[in-house]
DNA sequence: GTCTATACCTCGATAGAC
DNA sequence: GTCTATCGAGGTATAGAC
């Protein structure tokens, strides 16, 4: 038995791992199946013995991403200074820079946008339970306030990332924490 | 001279129409030449005679877009009813369906994040004139404003073409007109 | 499970006729 | 300026050996 079954799930990992890594980076079209399996020490034919098709690996890596990210401390019973902690590092240039498990709701937003419906089922799960888990909180007033907390986060992100223009990037961040901290 | 000057200029504008409405719709990577010139009614090769290269051509959909987009609406003597009218049409199905312009801002912000210098650029500056003007309205407070409220109103648009759930994409939009209204 | 090799396809860009 | 034709690069997916 030269490979055994926690190898497979190590390669499985890795590759999920460096999906997650360069889809949020680079989009889906412009990642090609060899650089993933470059960047996880594989080789490109072993790709298809883990995943059925690119399509599938994008969305497991949505769901790895949102496991990893910074969302993902959103347990079901957080609490304020969890909350505000989540604000913190996800409204920061390190993780615009991508320098952490980035949040897939943020950067994947436009990508995911022109997608199938698999993709866009998974992107959408994905921010329900995020939406739910906000809005749970003793501190939010209602739905209204989960939604809009959530889009001016991911927004923000979004928009940091596309500027060329780090101190704009950094100001804009800045203004979306005082805004959202205002609101907790 | 089989072709005129307003003949050639025509041609430009509906090649850039074309490339708004699918670079919109399908991001840079997923959107070929032949896509766009078909939909322009005209052949690949002629492209070529227009723009230097796709690059090039997505660089100038973007200011197209921001001149016939939502945002356009915002002159440089904007008023108060002026700017209502503009959130309402922004956070709107219509708009998130791509109906009519839409604004590059909020279609196309994941997939500047990974283009090169020159499209950034020109990102980043159609950006900044928007902050600009919002920031200009005697209801806005303060600079931090313009940027939170911009990042809320094309993360919502952003988030809500990404989700496969038509009531949960409108709740979001109304959660964000409601909180952008209650900050002008 | 992972590797090498390859079939098949599509795209960006160019060449040359009109 | 616009057309047809084509080159060359690079992609997904599969086949078959180990």
């Amino acid at each position: 038995m030269p490979y055994s079954k926690t190898h497979k799930e190590n390669s499985r990992r890795r590759i999920l791992d460096s999906a997650v890594k360069l889809f949020s980076a680079q989009g889906y079209d412009a990642v090609t199946l060899d650089q993933v399996m470059q960047d996880a020490d594989l080789t490109r034919g072993a790709f298809y013995a883990h995943f059925k098709s690119k399509q599938v690996l994008y969305k497991d890596a949505i769901l790895h991403a949102a496991s990893n990210g910074p969302v993902a401390t959103l347990s079901d019973k957080i609490d304020q200074p969890a909350l505000t902690e989540l604000i913190r590092k996800y409204l920061d240039m390190s993780h615009v820079r991508q320098e952490g498990s980035p949040c897939p709701l943020a950067f994947l937003a436009t990508d995911v946008a022109k997608q199938e419906g698999e993709i866009r089922e998974t992107y959408t799960q994905v921010y329900k339970d995020i939406v739910d888990k906000v809005g749970a909180l003793p501190t939010i007033k209602d739905t209204d306030s989960a939604l809009a907390i959530s889009a001016l986060m991911i927004g923000g992100v979004a928009v940091a990332r596309a500027l060329n223009d780090d101190e704009l990037s950094r100001d804009l961040l800045k203004s979306c924490r005082k805004f959202v901290e205002a609101f907790i």
